[in-house]
DNA sequence: CGAACTTTTGATATCACTCAAGGGACGTGG
DNA sequence: CCACGTCCCTTGAGTGATATCAAAAGTTCG
């Protein structure tokens, strides 16, 4: 077993560095899907000035809640969740800086899942009437918002099929590979590296595996050389072995672009 | 093992008796999401009527093609899958009459999946024209078309919960309980029975188990006195039962409403 | 009445789960 | 600076749910 962890967690340099990159995320990822002008951009400036810090594991939005707007993360990683009554967690999604929940929260009475930070994080709240108007009256910006919403829409048939039928290496194979391409796409991999501030629980609740066969299914990446992980830190090490394990094709991604 | 299977089909009499009540399950379908004026009903009316047949087991988009406009099913099943290279089939998504994809097909370069009847159906085809006038441009029938669109997005979500954690005969009893609840919604389910033109096949494919299991587990089902299935026709026998065991809460369906 | 598909059954194999416990790493408070 | 609690990760042993393989029986349709 190669565990070789370092003294310290990574996330305060994490965070040093976002500090930095990050006012661009949310921009860089709404600029792959169109051209935005200079009012869209500092609009959307303006709301990662807005953004506040939230700890790791807290819930922004409960299931059953009505929603107050759209969450945009801006730094850190949250996912989507339901919770099954025995208690067991299915995450749906993993929410990275960029991303948000839901052009259309507006039309949506009460919240069919719930939202919580991974990591800690930076979020910004926009408020259900400037996604009104934002809907009501699209512009570039909304229609970059649109692809985006499609692209989570098919990342989410992607870990249907990942779930639904794919071994566990593959499952964690494919996921992998998925959030290199997201976090390259925001500027956050260095490489074929990036930080995944995510634990083995939460990687069986992603995967529909226990924590147990995550952990073993893990090792057995790392014996085959295909990935190093260690104090939270992903580093790829056969790019094209692990696709070709997890069946990985980024297509969906980006929408053909 | 209860098998009495009746000497023919119900087809037929399932076609016949959905060209009555098919006009209907579009209209049916988005007046639940707000009212509709008259002319939205006309125009809905206009699209029903202008659907052509389709023979089962037909591709209507295949995976990496560029969408032509947005397919409406009034009559029969289909369903959404993905392929992946060893052959092996997912199922994404059921369709039936009254349910369309994606308002925003024309943001899309590419389909990221594809779109294949299950039964005979009666389809529609609105053009990209149309969409793009009815998305620039949001009207009432938009805003009840996107509400269309959370319900199946939170529909999606509940799938990979099922096909994620939980056993093999809760996901068929969930999804069993989930499609009663939409037939109903659109006039197509007599108390708890429905029209089920679906193979072990497709809901192995549908729920990530092997046919094999499928059938077994649908034997355990009649066995404990839950379901009837024969001839494609599926009767509840005790819904309270069949939703503790699917842990099947019909919320994600309306939206709360 | 034969071909193709679907459902059913039996036997065997295996992947992943559960239970149980030990070992790190980190934070906190004494 | 140490003692303790809490997570998180790791390992072992045993079990179980579901897959695979193979084949027969039923169904549909031309």
């Amino acid at each position: 077993m190669i565990t070789d962890q370092r003294p310290g967690r990574t996330f305060p340099s994490f965070a040093a560095r976002e500090a930095h990159s990050v006012p661009n995320a949310l921009i860089r990822k709404l600029e792959r899907f169109g051209t935005l002008g200079a009012e869209d951009r500092d609009w959307l400036r303006q709301i990662s000035d807005a953004a506040y810090p939230v700890a790791a594991r807290t819930d922004l939005v409960r299931e059953g809640d009505v929603p107050e707007g759209l969450f945009m993360i801006l730094e850190g990683m949250a996912c989507r969740f339901k919770l099954r009554p025995c208690g067991a967690r299915q995450i749906t999604a993993y929410l990275i800086p960029g991303d948000f929940c839901d052009l259309d929260v507006a039309l949506r009475p009460q919240m069919d899942h719930g939202i919580s930070t991974l990591s800690a994080c930076r979020v910004a709240l926009l408020d259900l009437g400037t996604i009104r108007r934002l809907t009501e009256n699209p512009k570039a910006i909304t229609r970059a918002m649109r692809m985006a919403t499609l692209v989570d829409d098919a990342t989410l048939r992607e870990w249907l099929v990942n779930v639904g039928s794919r071994s566990a290496i593959q499952r964690i194979a494919h996921l992998f590979c998925e959030l290199l391409m997201r976090f390259r796409a925001i500027g956050l991999a260095r490489g074929d590296s990036y930080e995944l501030p995510v634990s083995q629980l939460d990687l069986a609740d992603t995967t529909g595996l226990s924590t147990v066969h995550v952990n073993r299914t893990l090792q057995e990446l790392k014996r085959q050389g295909l990935i190093e992980l260690r104090s939270r830190s992903l580093m790829i090490r056969d790019l094209p072995g692990l696709q070709a394990l997890g069946e990985f094709e980024a297509g969906y991604l980006s929408l053909g672009a």
